[in-house]
DNA sequence: GGCCAGGAGTAAA
DNA sequence: TTTACTCATGGC
């Protein structure tokens, strides 16, 4: 159901601009910080730029709830970037429904405190053949170096001049550079789980179409699991960011580390259902960015 | 120079 | 079924 968005176009000189109103408490800058993509980063104080779907794009916030997509048309907007962002969810009934199935204390405080710092992020709707690579870059891996190699490999792939590095490489791509060639960018012993992906992706034992319409978030794991190199981790992250199935709850050593210290009693995340992974980037936010937001 | 990073494959117990 | 070791690389 699409939600009541209020969409303004305008121009400045020949730059279009779209400005977007009415999405709750919707956050760029966290949005874009909490660890679910790798290819945007903070232009300046209000701004956040990057690329997806072959575009680069710009969004600049300076309160809550209302933005400004730099350089794109309503039309833009609608088609692409209205979808990508999520605006379409209630996120505030996501945080009530997170918070009602936490109803012991102190658990439920420690969520709430979570969910306070974290409020306003939404779950992207990235490509999730992307994520699948990202992701296998992640492992055993820091976030500024997950960038640079995402961003090596795009130029690697790159074929006719600047604008074409704006593109996703696509397994073809992955697979005309070769292990040895992956290898040559610094992926380390990554190269070996790329270029599995890509074979199994191109010769459909991997159908990524397959998995976005499973329902069965245990036979989607499975699958998925198929790529060397996707164990359960990993796998969780590819469902959550690149197939939005947000019952996906990835524990890594950020997560271990704030439920640790949140949740001294354990956490069994299995009662939140469907808002696990929400929950979790909640979690992972408030634990990445400590007492400054 | 050792430890850690959005882990997983493998062999051994 | 769990546990230790290993796997590239770079920042600190």
């Amino acid at each position: 159901m699409k939600s009541n968005l209020y969409i303004e176009e305008s121009f400045s000189g020949e730059i279009p601009t779209t400005c977007v109103s009415g999405c709750g408490n919707f956050s760029v800058a966290k949005t874009f910080d909490c660890g679910q993509t790798f290819r945007f980063s903070p232009s300046d104080e209000t701004a956040t730029s990057g690329i997806a779907f072959g575009q680069r794009v710009t969004f600049r916030q300076t309160v809550p709830g209302s933005f400004t997509v730099i350089g794109c048309t309503k039309n833009e907007f609608e088609s692409t970037w209205r979808d990508y962002l999520d605006l379409d969810t209630d996120y505030g009934e996501c945080e009530r429904l997170i918070l009602d199935a936490m109803p012991d204390e102190p658990s439920r405080t420690a969520m709430e405190e979570a969910v306070k710092r974290g409020s306003g992020i939404h779950i992207l709707r990235q490509d999730p053949w992307e994520i699948t690579v990202t992701f296998l870059l992640s492992q055993n891996n820091n976030i500024p170096r997950i960038r640079s190699l995402v961003d090596s490999l795009c130029q690697a792939c790159a074929k006719d001049g600047d604008t074409d590095t704006l593109r996703f490489p696509s397994p073809e791509d992955l697979l005309n550079l070769g292990e040895d060639g992956l290898f040559r960018l610094k992926t380390g012993y990554r190269a070996a789980y790329l270029y599995d992906a890509a074979v199994k992706v191109a010769d459909g034992r991997v159908n990524l179409y397959e998995i976005a319409a499973c329902d069965d978030y245990e036979q989607a794991t499975e699958r998925i699991s198929q790529i060397k190199g996707v164990g359960p981790k990993v796998a969780s992250c590819i469902l959550l960011f690149g197939f939005h199935k947000t019952e996906a709850f990835p524990v890594d050593v950020w997560m271990k580390r704030a439920l640790a210290r949140r949740f001294p009693g354990g956490f069994d995340p299995r009662p939140l259902g469907e808002w696990q992974g929400l929950a979790q980037q909640y979690l992972f936010y408030a634990e990445r960015w400590g007492e400054n937001p």
